[in-house]
DNA sequence: CCAGATAATTGACATTTATCAATCGACACG
DNA sequence: CGTGTCGATTGATAAATGTCAATTATCTGG
């Protein structure tokens, strides 16, 4: 069911670093057209190759980014709140080039990308925010483009669970955050192999139990992954 | 030899997307921060993991994209004139996720990020100028990444092929515009792979001398690319 | 025009990754 | 409390891709 953007809601947003500075009636503006919806898992909100009508905000919950062609299918990343997703479509108008999906019960808030783009050339704080916000989406592209292009499946996951295991604060164990499959598909793999390839970790001292990861101690896994900022760190 | 910007320089630089719109104040603002310089080929211009000082403008030449990992090196993307690079970084007052290179003897423009980020936040028609280019950027990233996950080599070489046949007029022969190491690289493949993947493409019409293609009739080749604008058309 | 350097190609082989089929296991639902 | 569905795993095999070494072609500078 659709609703309207109540104050709570508003207040959430606001929060978000994509709105922040920006002027209150054009915040107010932006408030009035939106809409906050919850959405059951796996549920399409967006297919690539339609026009971009709204500005998606995650508010709870998990959406997957994916894309398709010819029969396949692949993850190209997972959002959680509070983050917006395909702003670049929006400020370019132009159709989305992935579609997106609940992974779980989500609640969702809808920007007309139309107000968006309105605001954006009259509020000059917000566009600063949409401009390093977009900055940012660009440069997590490049950094996934460059792990894939660079490393291979056994690097990639060896990566990754580094950077979950940082994530969810150091500690020697953590739970996957997403279907295997998924992050299979993430990775660029298939299921098979990344089972195999998770097998493989274990002599470098991963452990792992259905969703359960656990990593006494990271050496041998660290100086498998070599991680680097320019390519791990979410935060450049 | 580093040079103050002359007034053709200017003007041409005026003609540029990212430049059109802005108040002439603020764009001479730019200029006079700003340098020409003539570089010999293969010169590195940007190493990745340093600050990012100056946005990038190629007027001359081509200029190559590229990341290294681990020993490991890969081509991101080449760019042609009039276009900017690294305006993500930029924006961010980031590191470059990327180094470049010159390809050829070329003419670069630089911009002091600093300069670039003060207009921006002065001129809104600057403004909206860059977020459309970062928009474009970032979906140009975006259907690299698809391409890398959703085909495999021989089919992204044969989409390759198909997108040179038109950016070159539709003939039937043209020459590639890089050499093939580099463009194995940029597919993500060896260039012995690159090889035997443009002999496998005989048996669709394609014929290939040197740098010279020509495909007579692309019909076969198309049904195998099965080329889609999600992940080819520059434009979208 | 030649000599050296660099790029491209080729063949043999190794490794990685995908595919297919079967099984196992967890979980939701009636 | 079964039972069916779906995801994960495993083994066997095939296909794709990479590596190494040798050769050929192409380019470049003197």
């Amino acid at each position: 069911m659709a609703l309207r953007t109540n104050q709570n809601e508003s207040v959430e947003l606001r929060k978000l670093d994509l709105f922040a500075g920006m002027e209150e009636a054009h915040f107010e503006t932006l408030m009035r057209g939106a809409y906050v919806q919850n959405f059951p898992p796996a549920i399409e909100l967006v297919t690539e190759g339609e026009p971009s009508d709204f500005l998606h905000v995650v508010l709870e919950g998990s959406v997957e980014l994916f894309a398709g062609w010819n029969g396949r299918e692949t993850t190209m990343a997972t959002v959680r709140p509070i983050s917006t997703f395909i702003l670049a479509a929006t400020v370019k108008d132009a159709p989305y080039l992935m579609s997106a999906r609940t992974l779980e019960k989500s609640r969702l808030i809808l920007l007309p990308s139309s107000d968006v783009r309105a605001v954006f050339d009259a509020d000059p704080a917000f566009a600063r925010c949409v401009v390093t916000e977009l900055a940012q989406c660009y440069r997590y592209v490049v950094k996934h483009s460059k792990n894939l292009k660079l490393r291979t499946s056994l690097e990639r996951l060896a990566n990754y669970l580094l950077h979950q295991m940082l994530k969810s604060g150091a500690t020697t164990t953590f739970d996957l955050p997403v279907e295997k499959r998924r992050l299979a598909s993430y990775l660029s793999m298939t299921p098979e192999n990344l089972s195999r390839a998770f097998k493989s970790l274990q002599q470098y001292g991963v452990k792992i139990d259905g969703q359960r990861v656990s990593i006494p101690d990271d050496t041998d896994l660290r100086r498998l992954a070599k991680p680097t900022p320019l390519i791990d760190d979410p935060s450049l």
